[in-house]
DNA sequence: TTCGTTTTTTATCATTTGTAAAATTTTTAT
DNA sequence: ATAAAAATTTTACAAATGATAAAAAACGAA
């Protein structure tokens, strides 16, 4: 996934405020495993995916409970921590050999001071996260975990296939034992 | 809960932008029962709510889930709507006598064009709501239904004296006899 | 490949939550 | 104040989900 799409999707930039932003873009890469974002500290980065999956995490009494994926054209961040400049709650942990887009939080904030198309291209971002946060909200209250897993399994079918389904599951909010007896329903 | 307080409370505008802001909102009054905002309709106005409280809620198969609730200081908006210039999904009911400041979204998105310290107000606007949202979403994965309950006791008191019960259950996503069980046991 | 580890499924039983209906309490309207 | 309506609680039973343990399957490194 290139940068320029990826850029595009959030907001169509006039060419000068793009290169501005696409000058405080750095791109990096780490192995399957590594630990990208940590909870309990102000995180000053955020990241767009080139290439990779990795999920977010929240240690809760003794267990890992996974709440959300990202994959290629997704972005990474903590965004309690990007927000309230805070300590965040979330650890992402890279599910592949990833490679990332990197940009200072420092320097995007300065860029909304300065540049009214970056700030309309903040707001946006906010805006299309907001959107995506709240439909996994109401889908959480209203569907089953069953009817969940088939949505993701229409929406994301490639998921499925790229994560174990123990995170999965736990993503779901239920048992791996109770995601399999729901996997074993349908076939 | 007056005009400038809700304002300053999500982003402090310099006074020439804020009076920009002001001259757009407008005061307006509805009594409890009233649905202020319709799904499958692309809703042109945002309202701030002075007075009253609110629940934003969803017809599904027969029956009305409630998924937000709104009161003094809030704002009511459909957010799908606004960001994605598309219907909503939500219908917003007063569950008391409301008073309202009224802006039009068209209104906002000029001035999100001329004004950068308004298009970072609609940034931070967007980014609060992210964050409470994505708490709430969190919240639901990791706890249940009675520590939410007591939650929402400890946070928002007024809300179990405000709200009838049977939308509080819906809000927590259980039915209102499961909250009364969790009623009944703590007691 | 083959062994060892990890992941997934299956089975059992306990607990929680849902549905439906009735009983009780509270609110509203006259 | 009283009757009717609405909201809440309670009860009984059914269905779904969780916890735990163990078996089966899939995966990875030597």
């Amino acid at each position: 996934m290139n940068l320029d799409k990826i850029i595009d999707a959030i907001f169509e930039l006039p060419e000068e405020s793009k290169n501005a932003l696409k000058e405080s873009i750095t791109e990096v890469a780490y192995p399957k495993g590594h630990i990208l974002l940590k909870a309990d500290k102000i995180e000053p980065t955020i990241y767009f995916i080139k290439k990779g999956i990795v999920r977010a995490f929240i240690n809760q009494s003794d267990k890992e409970i996974t709440f959300w994926f990202g994959k290629e054209g997704e972005t990474v961040i903590s965004m309690k921590s990007y927000v309230e400049n805070t300590n965040g709650y979330e650890n992402i942990e890279l599910l592949e050999d990833c490679e990332f887009y990197e940009l200072k939080k420092s320097n995007l904030q300065k860029l909304f001071e300065k540049d009214i198309n970056i700030a309309n291209f903040g707001r946006r971002f906010a805006e299309k996260e907001l959107i995506k946060t709240e439909e996994r909200l109401i889908h959480k209250q209203f569907k089953t975990a069953s009817e969940r897993y088939n949505g993701l399994l229409k929406d994301n079918p490639d998921l499925i296939q790229r994560v174990q389904l123990g995170h999965i599951a736990s993503y779901l909010g239920i048992t791996q034992v109770s995601l399999s007896r729901i996997r074993a329903t349908i076939r």
